[in-house]
DNA sequence: ATATAAATGCAATAGTATTGCATTTATGAT
DNA sequence: ATCATAAATGCAATACTATTGCATTTATAT
């Protein structure tokens, strides 16, 4: 198992007692769906899975702010589509540390966040990199299972 | 110099050829407008500098044919707004050979296709990549000079 | 229990991208 | 040079993703 397995002892109560943010059903409720799997889960997805208890706009205020709090990262997509997974527990407001690739099936187009960290890669002259995100694209596990069928 | 320079060569007329696309002039245009600057250029950068002279719709299908037939790379930005640079002339319908890492600066937005390639990363048993990409965010030869006065 | 600030829901609006169809244009054949 | 044809364009409509403003509801501290 090289991927990065699902905390199972995800809380999301105290996930936010611990960023002093108020715990409404709604909040949790985004957590909850969030740490059911071990994929990111897109925007999209979470509105049609929570589109029937929890506004559009309140969904994409939860998903910002989760971000700025760093409870949550964000991954685009090819198609320019905000896909997101639990952080690393050293994400703070100030800083991510979600330096790890990411890989994005083209056949099922999840995307799974790998236990790989990115090697160092030197800038050129002038230029100062803060972050790098990597996103590899080609056949997942289960996909090259169900191909080789 | 470390990042690419452009083609001074560039003849749009020559690519639609090479590429058995009809030379409209709507097409010109676009190819003579991303040639002009070094660094990738965003679809409402395009649209604002051609809006004019060409449909929206236009444009996107435009956009979307250069890639397909692999004259122009895309790259997302951090918001999922397309960027597009002249691919690498290796590049062809098939398959881009555009391997190499992007810049997006996170003061100008600016993004640059660097001369840099992607050392190569292991996958996990089960995954298989095809293509990688790589984007650095940080601040840009440029900004840092202006930065520092 | 109550006051207060924060979060939510709803309507409106913005930004990005695609589809369908009538009209125009590029290109090859005559 | 003219014409026929398929392709490209422009325009209207539509879809999808995301944000803003404001009235109402809710969580939390007192
Ligand atoms: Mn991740
Ligand atoms: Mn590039
Ligand atoms: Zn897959
Ligand atoms: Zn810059």
């Amino acid at each position: 198992m090289q991927n990065q397995s699902n905390n199972m002892t995800i809380d999301p109560v105290n996930i936010l007692k611990e960023h002093s943010l108020k715990h409404t059903k709604q909040r949790i409720r985004v957590l909850e769906e969030i740490a059911l799997d071990t994929v990111a889960i897109s925007q999209p997805e979470l509105e049609k899975k929570l589109g029937k208890e929890i506004d559009r706009v309140t969904l994409y205020r939860i998903l910002n702010i989760y971000e700025d709090k760093g409870i949550l990262h964000r991954i685009m997509d090819m198609n320019g589509t905000a896909n997101y997974a639990i952080c690393s527990s050293s994400c703070s407001e100030d800083h991510h540390h979600d330096e790890h690739v990411h890989f994005n099936c083209t056949n099922c187009t999840k995307i799974y966040c790998l236990d790989v960290v990115l090697p160092q890669i030197k800038m050129p002259q002038g230029f100062t990199a803060a972050t790098m995100h990597t996103t590899a694209y080609g056949i997942c596990e289960k996909c090259s299972v169900m191909v080789s069928k």
